[in-house]
DNA sequence: CTTCTGGAAGGAGTA
DNA sequence: AGTACTCCTTCCAGA
């Protein structure tokens, strides 16, 4: 990153703040790549040279957002959450955060009408007087977590409430996936609350490092991306291919982006004003990568006037224009991509639910709660972990179906009207970062004799969804047996303009659901709620393995109790490693733990936990085990904790209150990993109770294993399974964890009673504590499932969080914070280190060159954009 | 005949 | 640069 920045430092602490932490690594990707979900920091005069570089990860995208964004409401439900992420927002320095100069723009109701559509919902809010406000960044404004500042007051709603905006106007555009100068993200009001607060501090730098990480992930493209030309190198692949799949086509390309981008750089104000008007800055349009345009194209229906360039991608895009049938909006000529989502203009009947569409709905990729209020939208039944996607090229390979031989569940718990609802499914990410659309594959439509739940497809930015009626008869409880999985060609996505996941490897997914509930009061609340993994390639169904449950989360560092594993694809030989990662990657202790062959079975291990390297550690300690069928057959990382034999054992409310939350909540999801569905093998273990409870309870949304962002991060890291998401990858030890943990001296160490060795506790260390709450709190989606989300950085601890964690910090590190392991290793003799460097390692490394040439170009990229 | 599946061949991409 | 693997995508075949 820049180089010349200080913000980074700067930076870093606030995302601890938030908990959010993925690595240190991923630190530095967000620090540049920081998305602005929401709001959006255009470049005034006084960027600093980070934005440049910002925007050239394109993963800006001006936000234009409504200062009146209820600010008020936000926050009422989960006001746990919220508080502490959007901390006063202060900046390290003492700087009030939001100071960031901001043009407020007053619009009457214009938007179109056309665009507000029949929705009734809408109707209001086209009328009113939006307030916008265009944020404009500083350069700490940008990577500064307060920046979110919009967002930080209106935090922690749960729901996605939209009172008189709209969700077309909604920013949402992606901030993920594409450069996020996206216009029409741009276009759209943004509220300054991203995703409404849940996510408030989240979000909004997630964001940021989703973006990066997408960079990073992809390295090689991601030079190209820099650039503008993305993909537009890779003449080879070309494509088109796939009939209907590639995104029209290709590869287009473009005009780079930098120019663009710099544009818009210095031309922030008079593009964002023109948002306002248009779709977006025009001027980006070109830039914006054909996904990023198209979605938001169509989430900014309201506000898109504009219409694209004839050029541009547009042409390549084939229109299908209004492809939207019914409720959609008519997308402008770009509507949106490609053919290849297509969805058949058919005209759609369903009386039903009331066809309430996307045109003001929060953007996909918008980290939405899954309870608001009374409402609580649940996965009754998960789906299996493994299904194999289907290409074009093939027949459909049938439904999504469940463990249990059916089909997932989903229902809405707390709605007492009379009026039916539209679920929406699409297949999201399952990767460390925030959840957003999957690139690479889309829900598919099951029809037949078999499918006993009517669906509907439609496209809502380049992915399609499926919708289905959830009906009060039906106790607002739907069977998704009309949804299969289908695989896009990796080339044809990656050609996609802007597009910056690779395909390779990323074969895992999670079904999303979303309901948005019209309230009284004309405001829509968006609830959503998203699967455990899915792993939809065929061989790693077949050969990785799996582990969906312990049985145990935490114990006493002596080890030698036994814990069951449950899952998939154990074979003889499996093996169960243990692993304590330093904040880089480095394993800093690795060993085998004794597996039970006798009472192994393919989809179940008993294994016998090992002792920790360190007897006398002082405070609990995060590490991770995975299953090993050989080389490159690894399952996805699990977390364990030790804990100090001697911690008091203090059972913490917080411990209870979450797994009553979850046992309400259902977390599907990895939940159960987290929540030790299973009984322990043996008795229950004293020191496992204590404030550990709590973070062990959490479920973990993350797969652990991926710091990283993604596909790249899944090549190394292990299995790709479900379990992932108890793990979070939080983890203090994990990569993304705890920069503290190695080096000593960064310790804060704060005596604990319990433990003579100062240890560090990492209360106050930044990067510490974020870990430890971070796994499975993420004030994104307090209480949603896990499954939500996907945030490779330690979550944020939702206020929800930290509360018990800091409460019980006391007593016991929460978590076990890395920074005890520092201490430990020095205060007490400590089993022998291995320090051992895997190829998982590489992931730094890799990261690290990921962020040199990143530099590089920022660098470049920076002075060009001043100059 | 169509749909759903499991398997696997071949080529491309990685390590 | 060459080799050994992996992974992706397309095909085939059976239910």
């Amino acid at each position: 990153m820049g180089s010349g920045h200080k913000e980074p430092e700067f930076d870093f602490s606030l995302m601890f703040e938030y908990g959010s932490r993925g690595g240190e690594m991923e630190m530095e990707k967000e620090a540049f790549s920081y998305t602005p979900n929401v709001s959006l920091s255009l470049p005034l005069g006084m960027a600093t040279p980070c934005l440049a570089s910002q925007y050239h990860n394109l993963q800006s995208s001006p936000v234009i957002s409504v200062s009146s964004c209820h600010q008020a409401s936000y926050g009422l439900h989960e006001s746990t959450m919220a508080p502490n992420y959007y901390f006063s927002g202060l900046r390290p320095n003492g700087a009030p955060p939001l100071e960031r100069p901001r043009i407020e723009i007053t619009s009457y109701g214009q938007m179109p009408e056309e665009q507000v559509e029949e929705s009734g919902t809408m109707g209001p809010v086209a009328k009113r007087v939006n307030i916008v406000t265009l944020t404009l960044p500083s350069a700490d404004g940008y990577r500064d977590p307060s920046s979110l500042s919009p967002a930080s007051s209106c935090n922690s709603e749960a729901s996605y409430e939209s009172g008189f905006y709209n969700y077309e106007n909604s920013p949402q555009n992606s901030p993920w996936q594409s450069p996020c100068v996206s216009p029409k993200g741009s276009s759209s009001l943004m509220l300054s609350c991203p995703p409404h607060g849940h996510a408030p501090g989240p979000s909004p730098r997630h964001s940021p490092s989703t973006s990066p990480n997408d960079d990073i992930g992809n390295h090689g493209k991601r030079k190209y991306s820099f650039n503008g030309t993305p993909y537009g190198h890779a003449p080879g692949m070309s494509p088109n291919h796939s009939p209907g799949a590639s995104p029209q086509g290709s590869p287009r390309l473009e005009e780079g982006w930098l120019g663009t981008t710099n544009q818009y750089t210095n031309s922030a104000i008079v593009a964002a004003i023109n948002a306002l008007s248009t779709d977006g800055f025009p001027d980006l349009v070109d830039g914006v990568p054909n996904k990023s345009r198209k979605t938001s194209v169509e989430h900014n229906p309201s506000m898109s006037l504009k219409v694209e360039p004839a050029n541009d991608d547009a042409g390549t895009e084939h229109g299908q224009e209004d492809y939207t049938n019914s409720n959609r909006m008519p997308f402008k000529k770009e509507s949106y991509c490609s053919g290849f989502l297509d969805v058949p203009p058919h005209p759609y009947s369903w009386p039903k639910p009331k066809p309430y569409l996307s045109p003001s709905l929060p953007a996909l990729d918008w980290q939405l709660p899954s309870c608001s209020g009374p409402y609580n939208l649940q996965i009754e039944v998960q789906p299996k972990s493994h299904h194999r996607a289907h290409y074009e090229t093939e027949g459909s390979r049938g439904a999504v179906k469940a463990l249990s031989g059916g089909h997932p569940v989903v229902q809405l718990y707390g709605y007492m009207e009379s009026e039916p609802l539209t679920l929406q499914l699409f297949i999201g990410t399952a990767d460390d970062r925030l959840l957003r659309p999957h690139a690479f594959y889309q829900v598919h439509r099951i029809t037949g004799k078999t499918v006993s739940t009517a669906s509907h497809e439609a496209m809502q930015s380049n992915t399609k969804v499926l919708e289905i009626p959830l009906l009060p008869e039906n106790n607002m409880r739907a069977i998704i047996d009309c949804a299969g999985i289908l695989k896009l060609r990796n080339s044809d996505i990656e050609l996609r303009k802007g597009e910056t996941d690779i395909g390779r490897k990323n074969t895992r997914v999670r079904m999303v659901f979303r309901v948005h509930i019209n309230q009284p009061n004309g405001r829509t609340v968006s609830l959503q709620v998203a699967s455990n993994p899915i792993e939809c390639s065929q061989r790693s169904a077949q050969e990785l393995p799996l582990v969906e449950k312990q049985s145990l989360d935490s114990y006493p560092a002596s080890g030698g109790k036994r814990m069951l594993l449950s899952g998939h694809n154990f074979l003889p030989e499996s093996k169960v490693m243990f692993v304590e990662k330093a904040q880089d990657g480095h394993h800093v202790w690795e060993t085998e733990a004794n597996v039970d062959k006798e009472s192994r079975k393919s989809t179940s291990l008993v294994v016998e936990i090992p002792p920790y390297r360190n007897q006398r550690i002082s405070s609990s300690v995060n590490v991770s085990f995975y299953v090993c069928n050989g080389k490159r057959k690894r399952s996805q990382y699990q977390r364990f904790t030790y804990l100090p034999c001697n911690v008091p054992m203090i059972k913490t409310e917080p411990a209870d209150d979450y797994e009553s939350r979850m046992s309400i909540h259902a977390n599907p999801y990895f939940g159960q990993q987290r929540l030790p569905t299973m009984m322990p093998l043996d008795e229950p273990e004293p020191c496992m109770v204590a404030s550990y409870a709590p973070c062990v309870s959490r479920p973990t949304p993350m797969p652990y294993s991926s710091p990283s962002s993604s596909p790249k991060l899944h090549d190394l890291s292990p299995v790709p399974f479900p379990k992932c998401l108890s793990n979070s990858p939080t983890h203090s030890t994990m990569p993304g964890g705890m920069a503290s943990m190695q080096d000593p001296s960064t310790h804060h160490g704060l005596a604990l009673p319990s433990s003579p060795d100062p240890v560090s506790l990492t209360m106050h260390h930044p990067q510490g504590s974020p870990h430890l709450g971070s796994p499975s709190y993420h004030p994104l989606y307090p209480n949603s499932s896990p499954s939500s989300s996907p945030t490779s950085h330690p979550s944020t601890p939702g206020a929800a969080a930290e509360s018990p964690y800091l409460a019980t910090f006391g007593s016991a590190q929460p978590r076990g914070s890395p920074p005890t392991l520092v201490a430990d290793d020095h205060t007490s003799p400590a089993l022998p280190v291995t320090i051992k460097q895997e190829p998982q390692e590489l992931d730094q490394m890799y990261l690290d060159d990921v962020n040199e040439i990143i530099r590089n170009d920022l660098s470049c990229t920076s002075s060009h954009g001043h100059s």
